[in-house]
DNA sequence: ATGAAAGCGCTAACAC
DNA sequence: GTGTTAGCGCTTTCAT
């Protein structure tokens, strides 16, 4: 037996308490260590290098840990060697099925790496944001992922003198931080509009959201703007394109918008929305007032949430694979973090697709 | 100018690096401690009691702070201070707007105290949850908040002897591990059955999900046997009580579902949906099938999904609030963790309401 | 194949 | 009000 510190038996202590097994401190490697009768570095090794110790030393040692329920603390291991585990996720929301996509692709790639997500939601407020990187921070993650591509001043040097790699996801920032793996929301709304255009609609029309304070939807806005650029650009006019609300924006916002749009331009006769929540509920207010969709009026959305497929008639809409650019991040993660030194600045477009189903009259 | 150890300008070491300021080792409190002239319990003060340090000292360690960009190591500091701030969410799925509102809630209500969310989804796998507890545990957070009431034999061993509160939600357990705030399954799906027989129909049905290997949905099967115990109570057949797919259950579930049961039980007037998102899916169905609802079928759903108040017809539904779940279990947690020593066993059902709208027939 | 020493970056406890 | 000492539980590194 070494390590002569460690005295005392290591079996149950038996205090008087009249409890059952129940709250009990968690062992740590040293009574392992003890109980099993090696060092902790065999310990140590056991638990994350078991083929560099003999089976039989081995075996003593995995039931020493069955034995006393040995959980590794995490936290100490960390500070030894440098590395936690963690990978940051900043979404603005966790309540958008997009976004729980990424997560879960990201999850489900980084699972086999064993790297644990440590995420966090900033409600599309760029002061929160701010508060929560540096929370996060603190926690020393090995890689931080967050939707691109604004960020306040000091959100922006956090990160670009953080030691570690930054992803930007959904978005593709002109000015990026470093890595990059998204879709332009500014293409997907000229995407939008030429669509329309395409389809011989005149009078198009667009509902989006607003600001309020530091809570702003860029991404949405981008989509927005696209739109208006290339309604212009086919001559047409953008009277019909609203912002109203702010985010996150969901089926009301739409229900509420179609009305101001509809009081406002009266011939519209095609609409998009930068949320197919928002256009699904522009369809439900549509199909409360009479107003056939797509008879009377167009609808697309974007996003292709599951909703859309549902309701009748269904949403023309823009999909983008989140799912796999969570997979794709993780991947792209497990990379850059297996290799020591800079690697190379990565650039991905995962690009859209347009939905085509029956929200939109064909011609 | 004390702890001798520390030698050397702490100014910036220019090194013959091309890049510009990125890419920086984070200071340690040792840096800070340095550059500002005083030790390293000075800084470590100032971050965490300010008004213990005084004014003028305070001041110079918050410039060598933000000169530095000195971002604290929580994992050190948790080493040392036996606590972590991590508390544990652990939910089923987080595509589910319900679910997210629980996080939300706790978010909110432990943002004060300055603890992080560590979210974990186990996709109804009980496997799956066991892995990730363990995985969970060697982040030492300070305590667990789960969904009730089924974990399997480890998973409980686990949770038993975690010297450290454990908060089961969203249901009601009769052998719970130690605290819980939820409300009744159970009862959820016996006040449907309830209200439907109130409402005069005689041939009700409902549909569930069902189980794959470890993948099953406790809560959502607590329902539809309430369900299914009412309409025996009330003397009536569970014949088209049907149990199809495994969770998550969303809008598809329910579209197939209620052509499966209308195959098998043509005279069915009446029908619950173990989730909103499912009776969505029933109404959708419905609609494309020229089925009238409520006039030829009445359709009832539980968690009240924002989805649900915009559908037409608007689905009458169960609600519980989950984010005041979320905010509920946040304020426990924060007494529980602020009192030592062993508290008394907490318990609170937060109840139910059925929201009548227009998808069920009235008589 | 296994162990001993040193130390990761911070804070509790006590001294002054 | 501020500093010193010791140590949290683990892993790195090097020795044997």
């Amino acid at each position: 037996m070494q390590e002569s510190k460690e005295g005392g038996s290591a079996g149950s202590p038996a205090t008087a308490d009249a409890k059952p097994s129940r709250r009990v401190r968690r062992p740590t490697i040293r009574e392992v260590a003890q109980l099993a009768g090696v060092s902790r570095m065999t310990v140590s090794r056991v638990v994350s290098e078991p083929n560099l110790v003999l089976p039989g030393t081995r075996e003593r040692v995995q039931k020493a840990i069955a034995d006393l329920d040995y959980v590794p603390d995490r936290a100490a291991g960390s500070l030894s060697s440098r590395r936690t585990g963690f990978i940051a996720l900043m979404l603005p929301t966790l309540t958008n099925a997009n976004f729980a996509a990424v997560a879960h692709g990201l999850t489900e790639a980084l699972r086999e790496a064993n790297y644990h997500l440590l995420i966090v939601y900033t409600e599309y407020d760029m002061v929160e944001e701010e508060r929560q990187l540096r929370n996060l921070l603190a926690r020393r993650p090995e890689a931080i992922v967050l939707t691109g591509a604004t960020h306040n001043r000091n959100s922006s040097k956090l990160l670009l003198t953080a030691d570690i790699p930054i992803v930007e996801i959904a978005d593709l920032p002109s000015r990026p931080i470093e890595h990059v793996i998204g879709f332009s929301n500014y293409q997907a709304g000229r995407t939008a509009a030429r669509y329309l255009i395409d389809k011989g609609f005149r009078n198009i029309g667009a509902v989006g959201g607003s600001y309020e304070g530091d809570v702003v939807d860029h991404r949405g806005e981008e989509r927005i703007r696209g739109f208006e650029d290339e309604l212009r650009h086919g001559g047409m006019s953008t009277d019909a394109v609203i912002r109203y609300g702010v985010a996150p924006l969901s089926y009301d916002h739409g229900a509420s918008a179609i009305v101001e749009l509809l009081q406002r331009c009266p011939d519209t006769d095609a609409v998009f929305a930068v949320s197919d929540l928002s256009a699904v509920g522009i369809v439900m207010e549509c199909q409360r007032r009479g107003i056939s969709v797509p008879d009377q009026i167009s609808v697309m959305g974007f996003g292709n949430f599951e909703i859309g497929g549902e309701i009748n008639p269904p949403l023309t809409t823009i999909h983008v694979d989140f799912n796999a650019l969570g997979q794709l991040t993780g991947e792209l993660l497990i990379d850059l973090l297996a290799s020591k030194g800079p690697a190379a600045m990565h650039r991905r477009d995962v690009g859209l697709d347009v939905i085509e189903r029956k929200s939109v009259r064909m011609s």
